[in-house]
DNA sequence: GGTGATTAAATGCATCTGCATGAAATAGTC
DNA sequence: GACTATTTCATGCAGATGCATTTAATCACC
């Protein structure tokens, strides 16, 4: 039986819908103006940076980034491209690899932060009072368990998006 | 001067990327299921469907969906395609034309509000009251505002996303 | 009414994405 | 240890997207 949505949550979701895809758009505008790269690609480099020996196997970021194994692929293939991160050789087991993170990658990720943050700030933080934004947090993760929750750790010197 | 954003703005930042992206994922896999087209084929419908006689100017539907004009005219190919519209010649201004919607893109439309509505109720509509929310529109209205607003109108029979 | 700027729409091209599949290594089972 | 299933990663292909440009018509202004 297929019950109808409030037209209160209706009008939530569009919002969400609307308002996410303008906020993104307008972070994303500013960094490529910049002159940096897509938010997919800080995020990788934050992942990496993160890592133990700034290293991990593509299925870790895959599960990390919530993207699908594909695109991990492609995004790696990139990154190695323009020499922010290096695929090693898994000895353990040789079907998979390591992905590495390289001085030029810590570095456009430390310098894609300075951006980045100043963007979050002037298009979220700016707009909403802390107590605003703890309460919008509670709000959204209401919405967001019903599909595998990744716990989201505190963002000391990067945010991860996506 | 690049001021930094708290940790609850960025924490707000993230959960507002992450809770869209699984909630539209969410919605759009439904749909798919069901065997129908992605939900911008349904925004179109639907904003045809309320123009007073069944056609509107292109560029108008560029402005009400907020998407590129290149991109609209692909939509329109695809929808015309399908023989969901059809391209009207504009009388009045020769460089312009009329979309119509046709008997079959009403059916569509109004058959996919079914499914839509429902995976609506599904992922917002059954995680939030309505007190809540509204907060949560309240909330998210405020991010919106600074790249020019569309004010949504109540979505009686469906619901325009993005 | 002629000329340059502007607007409406389409399209060529490079890139990106999704999907399915492939190839190689490992794990599980008997 | 042979055989199948599973895991890890890459890739071919079709379709979608972004960007810049093109074509055509209208507008604005003198």
């Amino acid at each position: 039986m297929k019950r109808k949505p409030s037209t209160e949550a209706t009008a939530a979701w569009i919002r969400l819908m609307r308002v996410q895809s303008r906020v993104l758009d307008a972070v994303e505008q500013e960094l490529k103006k910049a002159g940096y790269p897509p938010l997919a690609w800080y995020d990788a480099l934050l992942e990496l940076s993160r890592a133990p020996s700034g290293e991990m196997r593509p299925v870790e970021l895959e599960k990390q980034m919530l993207i699908p194994q594909y695109s991990t692929s492609r995004l790696i293939d990139r990154l190695v491209d323009e020499g922010l991160a290096a695929r090693r050789e898994c000895k353990i087991d040789k079907r998979g690899q390591f992905v590495e993170i390289t001085e030029a990658g810590r570095e456009l990720q430390k310098k894609m932060w300075n951006a980045y943050s100043a963007a979050i700030e002037k298009h979220v933080g700016s707009k909403l009072s802390d107590a605003d934004a703890v309460r919008l947090c509670g709000l959204l993760d209401r919405l967001g368990c019903s599909c595998g929750e990744a716990p989201v750790l505190a963002a000391r010197d990067g945010a991860p998006a996506r």
